[in-house]
RNA sequence: GCCAAUGUAGCUCAGUUGGCCAGAGCAGCUGAUUUGUAAUCAGCCGGUCGGGGGUUCGAAUCCCUCCAUUGGCUCCA
């Protein structure tokens, strides 16, 4: 068994082999040769491969006396392998599948350069230093508590601050896009995830369900706001001058994810979606999927996330039972999102296998400070749960017609959008969402009168601010709200007091010189303004 | 769920041949200080060593088990 304590060792070896410089042969074998080889060496592995290759197509690479199968390419020869290292162990599922063997997989990088290997480890090391776990320790944000449970965060109130401000710039631009806020309970009966399909999918690996005094009846908590949106839908008859409907409702869901998945806020079994579902007619779908990538593209503007990945999830055609509904569903469904990023002329890219299994959708993907992705906003074209909850409108020939459904949600969910933001900012939210905007510094206690009505000034401005009033020196004050990210700190003394002014640092930046109150109240609007504008 | 590792005060971490009352810094509290752009000084408070079980004269340290966390795998409505 290998552990972290023989990566040292692994290394020493590999450089000791490395500076052999001993040459790659490739070499062109026969399939017969090359399961011939494999049986005598005894590689189970290899052999399956093989077995899967076409004859004339397979090539050995050769160092030394050992030998592997290997398309290639290789290096010339081991000499260019200056610095190595071997960075984690893991169990791996041979050929990514977890009904087989788990082999032990060793993770390494090599770097032509020792320079260019400490780069890269000290490169790493920042990255670590955005973790949203760690800056969200810090900055009281959040926590976990084993006594609740894993994977269920608590919001601490500078989190729930941040994460009400999120919802309500949502709010406001899903009441401009003539969204209809609706609130549904946390728990449903199992009969309505049987229809929706949910509970032959998931119902295994969910929380149990909750049992009542009446024998047979079972409730689930629910995992998806989507039927309970549909039950809203069927409430009333709606004719096609009422499309598209759309409900909205910040929905918090629990799933049962497995304990090996979860990360910080990433990956949680309770969380709160930015829901909305749309029900439209069938000519309505592209011009509503449009307006929701416009919803999408607002919030990742105001927020400056710049690089991020659009990926257009489709069925896998291999397998197309993992899905419900008829395929001519899911071509019509397909074919819209399709249409649509032509249209938009959208870079995107295109994974099979990656829908939903009632409908495909358009994922923004986007990178947390190690580089994984991870994603956020999702819109979901769906054929499918109108049928199963038969839901319907009324044509202009006075027909029944059945909607078309779209999930969407661009934050993803406030938990993951809050991880995403706190790495891509390091914590230094823009100044409209951050929970402190600024923070009083008087010199000394002299002064706290004046500190006070700076306070109330800023208030009635609605510009959130405190008061540091401790017994402690001005640079003690300035460290701790610089490691706090507090962007503005108002120096307050004689100088100030004498003539209404404020000192004024900025984070990260130093000091930026002497205002009025006024002036700097200015300076925030101005700069929520651009923020949210832009 | 699987593989590997980790879990000591609110936070960051010391504490290994098993053995004195388990330590430090920061935070907090009290007092002194009245401070001008990244750490004032002193005192005090604070720990079921993740939980449970076991081995032992003796366990933070060894074993079992559960919980939680981390890096991957698988999964992701």
């Amino acid at each position: 068994m290998i552990s972290e304590n023989d990566f040292k060792k692994i290394e020493d070896k590999m450089l000791e082999l490395a500076r052999q410089k001993q040459e790659f042969f490739r070499k062109k074998v026969s399939k017969e040769d090359a399961i011939k080889y494999f049986t005598e060496k005894g590689d189970e592995y290899k052999l399956e491969l093989i077995s899967e290759l076409e004859d004339g197509e397979i090539t050995f690479y050769e160092l030394g006396n050992f030998t592997d199968l290997c398309r290639g390419p290789h290096l010339p020869n081991t000499g260019v392998i200056k610095a190595v290292k071997v960075l984690s162990v893991a169990g791996a599922y041979w050929r990514g599948d977890e009904n087989r063997k788990q082999l032990t997989r060793l993770y390494g990088i090599t770097f032509p350069k020792k320079k260019e290997l400490d780069e890269f480890l000290v490169r790493l090391e920042e990255a670590k230093k955005r973790d949203h776990r760690k800056i969200g320790k810090e900055l009281e944000l959040f926590t976990f508590s084993q006594s609740v449970g894993a994977g269920l965060p608590l919001w601490l109130p500078k989190g729930a601050q941040l994460r009400e401000r999120l919802e309500n710039f949502l709010k406001k631009v899903q009441r401009e896009a003539g969204y209809e806020p609706v609130i549904t309970p946390h728990i449903g009966k199992v009969e309505l995830y049987k229809t929706s399909g949910h509970y032959d999918k998931y119902g295994e690996d969910s929380f149990r369900p909750i049992s009542t005094p009446i024998e047979g009846e079972e409730f689930f908590l629910k995992p998806m706001n989507c039927p309970h949106h549909c039950e809203i839908y069927k409430a009333k008859p709606h004719s096609y001058r009422d499309l598209p409907v759309r409900y909205a409702e910040f929905g918090t869901v629990y799933r049962y994810e497995q304990s090996g998945e979860l990360h910080g806020l990433t990956r949680v079994r309770g969380f709160t979606q930015d829901d909305a579902h749309i029900f439209c007619t069938p000519d309505q779908v592209k011009d509503e999927f449009k307006a929701v990538m416009a919803i999408v593209m607002k919030i990742f503007s105001a927020l400056d996330f710049k690089d991020f990945a659009v990926q257009i999830s489709l069925r896998d055609p291999d397998d197309t039972e993992k899905y419900i509904g008829t395929d001519e569903n899911w071509e019509k469904a397909e074919s819209a999102i399709l249409e649509v990023a032509e249209e938009t002329g959208l870079n995107t890219i295109v994974e099979y296998g990656e829908a939903a299994f009632y409908g495909p959708k358009m994922d923004f993907m986007v990178k947390d400070a190690l580089g994984r992705k991870w994603q956020l906003g999702t819109i979901q074209v769906d054929y499918n749960l109108p049928e199963r909850f038969e839901l319907e409108y009324v044509g202009a020939d006075n027909e029944k017609h059945r909607p078309v459904m779209i999930h969407r949600a661009p934050f993803g969910s406030m938990e993951r959008f809050v991880a995403v933001l706190i790495e891509h900012t390091e914590g230094k939210f823009p100044i409209w969402l951050t929970p402190e905007q600024a923070i009083i510094l008087p010199i000394s206690e002299k002064y706290q009168k004046y500190a006070e009505k700076v306070l109330k000034l800023l208030n009635n401005s609605e510009i959130r601010a405190q008061i540091d009033s401790r017994s402690e020196k001005t640079g003690k004050k300035i460290r701790d709200a610089e490691l706090k990210r507090i962007p503005y700190m108002l120096i307050v003394g004689e100088k100030e007091e004498g003539q209404g002014l404020v000192s004024v640092r900025r984070q990260g930046k130093g000091d930026i010189g002497t205002l009025s109150i006024q002036e700097f109240v200015d300076l925030i609007n101005d700069e929520v303004e651009k923020e949210i504008n832009k």
